[in-house]
DNA sequence: AAATTTGGTTTGTATTAAAAACTGGTTTTT
DNA sequence: AAAAACCAGTTTTTAATACAAACCAAATTT
């Protein structure tokens, strides 16, 4: 590890992405094809003010699309993740990768002693 | 994926780890024996006030250790990665590749269609 | 037909990340 | 030897936001 490398890493992380209901919001789309409002709420155990706010912000980055329709007479909302949200939700674990533990290194600078 | 597996991932995830900022504190913190407060403003690229309440932060969990010294007549603050810091960590760690992108799933359930 | 349920949205509150301002000194400049 | 500038942080303030509670319209149940 050097300063260079890890200097600002923290800032390559997509905040939208990294709250971790949305986390979750991201997998689940990412290993279905279309998931609705209650399916959501129920298995991430949110409030239903909660999971519409997220589910907001994921849609004001286009990170994920918004189905509205009548099933009969009862409205129902459906989600899917989009390309750009495959895309970012992809770089994003690419960026969080570099903040993993990792090994000792071999020599310290001003300011920094090595084990 | 099961229902059962996703189901509330996101209250395994520590927030008090989850910060950007302090996930970059804990890496450096874990490759280095120790290091100080300039070395971590400069690395990292925040004011001084941030730097200064997010690691009040760790030290509230007992995550990194401070040690205060006076180098000749000035005052020098410095850090080091507590066991526990190291093992919640890494528990982080393990919690959050839950919530990785994966393949997609072969059967959908009540709310979810499969790709 | 009153009460309850469904499928959400809107509003309010409490936390907190980040920046600004401050402090107690030390070093440098004039 | 004052004044100014700097250093190493801490404390205070502000702005954003995660979360919950309250609300709403329509449908269903009792």
């Amino acid at each position: 590890m050097t300063n260079r490398q890890i200097n600002q890493i923290h800032n390559s992380i997509n905040r939208v992405v990294h709250e971790p209901v949305r986390l979750a919001i991201l997998k689940i789309l990412t290993s279905a094809k279309e998931v609705d409002f209650n399916f959501l709420l129920t298995t991430l155990g949110v409030t239903k003010g909660n999971l519409a706010t997220h589910i907001n912000k994921l849609e004001a980055e286009a990170l994920v699309e918004v189905k509205k329709e009548f099933v009969g007479k009862i409205p129902h909302t459906s989600y899917r993740i989009t390309r750009t949200g495959r895309r970012e939700f992809q770089k994003y674990w690419e960026n969080l990768k570099q903040l993993a533990p990792e090994q000792p290194v071999k020599r310290g600078v001003k300011g920094m002693r090595v084990a």
